[in-house]
DNA sequence: CTGTTAGCGCTTTCAT
DNA sequence: ATGAAAGCGCTAACAG
């Protein structure tokens, strides 16, 4: 009694709130009361029922038993999101844009983390939908999907951010446009000696960078570049403090002029080699990146990047994935949202004259 | 007929297999089936029968679906995993321990993200634990549990790195003894001017933190430190950034002789803005990171941090939550996994002597 | 050792 | 406008 006293009305229910608790608290049958509470366009029901009904369901804190709808209706309602578990913190805009995109279509989304020491293929995911865990399969594994790796998928699923073996299932960015945007800044600042640095090029973005690069390094003539190496390297720190260090050697410390980088742990070790080999930054050597991070305004040296559509990436993976789930043909999907080339200048101590200020 | 050529003979079901397929090829019954595929402890199943109800599953590629199962046994085997959707990568090596130990202990773990320009209280998760989508919650969320918040969860929870509003659910580190272990090596190098850097006052490791910190400055006495101010930011490069040219107006140029940062991206903005002023670390100023990350030996000056117990910490929260799931009752779990202090020199290019060598 | 049966909570067709 | 009943795929108590 005396922790009665102390409970709201609309106790914590001991047992769960069923549809049946509802219908007998209504006195109704539990088909009318399902028919109110999923707003059944074929529904005639009387304006009052339905009102009660919801009072009751709201008083008795009903919430729909997931297992029990899904398994009747053979769907879950929800995808797997595979992503890889990395520092980089690309990913969670992408996972906020289909977050935000599956939350419209009313639909949950499993964000499955792949340990990078541990990659699977993607195959190995089909289950969670065989298993009925999810009703489709958002893949950015870690492991490039192959194109010999046997059967196509049976389940409905999509790539993001990668091809996969079999067309049709694709959903990625234009990232040879991003390799030009940046190429045609270099030539804009007659910079010839160029350098990609980027991921292992088992990874589809990488692969992809790394051939639009190459080809524009080939198509030499006037006003074009005339040198383009692609360098890869580990997507750490480490990798790109390395990968530098290899570089300065070969050209007897003569730096490249311009190195764009493909990954923002790689850009901070880039940034911390060129510092200790006392490069100059831009002046010497002009650094793009291919992500956008509010970490690029705090490394000490001003840096370009190119701002790549990742929030609309995660939208358009969960649109074309849940077309699939809902019976339509898979499609490949490029984004072809506007890209441009951002400006980081070091962040300016608070409160002090800016330069621009001090010469005026 | 082409088309079929190419297809494997365990064909990819058009239809998933259900226990009553594998039943029919084997000429069994359903429940036989389940009670091998289970292995029904009670079973008494002849091993040729078992042997061909298993070789049967395999080649059919059956695969238990796991709503019907949960919806009959009244338990989905998963378990919610709320995080906070931020840059700092500590919550990936949390979630990286959780997902280890919920894995051997047969259970799957649903990440939940969670914006931190939109926080939700703990409570508005609830629902996903009485929609069965999951049987218990392990809650890392943005905001902190506020104490006056009103009534307990109702169902299996555990607070992961915060404490809930009531006792008994609180899954943590020891902070306190991270403090110490910074206020000891600080008072071994004989630094009295201290500043612990943190996030905002609403997160409860910081509270915790900065309560600790705010005592030992406190008690002072031979060989005690003497002063110990909380500095609150926002934990992001421009939290770190600017509180330090606070810090640095305030005392009119002098830097702390030590500053304690609480997380990763603002340590960023700190060695940035100490590196602007001209501050020497650590010879003016010695910092520490009271988080762990590879890209501490990329910021171009040496750093300590205190290794934080993070992947036990997730394992821990997961067995905690496991425990109540399995009826027993929730208890509060403080890890005490011995800390230490970690030096961090620069990265030196790689082939070159260090100066160790350089001396020898 | 194996089969029969009931039922988890819900949706949906059909009947009234 | 509402109720009755079947059934999603599985497990577990009970029969044989």
């Amino acid at each position: 009694m005396s922790t009665a006293l102390h409970r709201p009305s609309t106790d914590g229910p001991t047992h769960r709130v069923r549809l049946v608790d509802v219908a007998q608290a209504t006195g109704l049958d539990v088909s009318t009361v399902s028919r109110v509470l999923n707003e059944d366009p074929h529904q005639s029901v009387r304006a009052e029922t339905r009102e009660r009904v919801r009072t009751t369901a709201r008083r008795l804190g009903y919430r729909p038993n997931a297992l029990a709808r899904a398994l009747k209706q053979a769907r879950t309602g929800a995808v797997a999101f595979v992503v890889p578990m990395v520092r980089n913190p690309i990913w969670s805009v992408v996972e906020r844009g289909a977050l935000d995109r599956a939350a419209q279509r009313g639909c949950d989304v499993l964000v499955v983390s792949e340990p990078p020491d541990r990659p699977r293929a993607a195959a190995s995911y089909e289950p969670m939908v065989l298993e009925s865990r999810v009703d489709g399969l958002l893949l950015a594994t870690t492991r490039r999907p192959r194109v010999r790796s046997g059967a196509a998928l049976t389940v409905p699923h999509v790539y993001l951010n990668r091809r996969g073996p079999h067309p049709g299932h694709d959903v990625v960015m234009d990232e040879e446009a991003a390799i030009a945007l940046w190429l045609a800044e270099m030539a804009r600042q007659d910079r010839r000696d160029l350098v990609l640095l980027d991921g292992p090029r088992e990874v589809d973005t990488v692969h992809r960078r790394a051939t639009a690069a190459g080809a524009a390094s080939t198509a030499s003539g006037p006003g074009r570049i005339h040198r383009v190496r692609v360098v890869h390297a580990e997507a750490t720190e480490q990798g790109g403090w390395q990968a530098t260090w290899r570089l300065l050697d070969a050209g007897r410390g003569r730096a490249p002029e311009g190195i764009g980088v493909g990954s923002l742990p790689q850009l901070t070790g880039v940034v911390a080699a060129l510092r200790a080999a006392g490069v100059a930054v831009p002046a010497g050597t002009a650094l793009v990146s291919f992500d956008d991070d509010a970490v690029l305004d705090y490394l000490g040296v001003p840096v370009a990047s190119v701002a790549m559509p990742l929030a609309a990436l995660g939208a358009a993976g969960v649109d074309a994935l849940l077309d699939q789930v809902g019976g339509q043909p898979p499609r490949d999907v490029l984004l072809r949202t506007p890209m441009s080339l951002i400006g980081h200048q070091p962040a300016r101590p608070p409160g002090r004259p800016t330069p621009a200020a001090r010469i005026a």
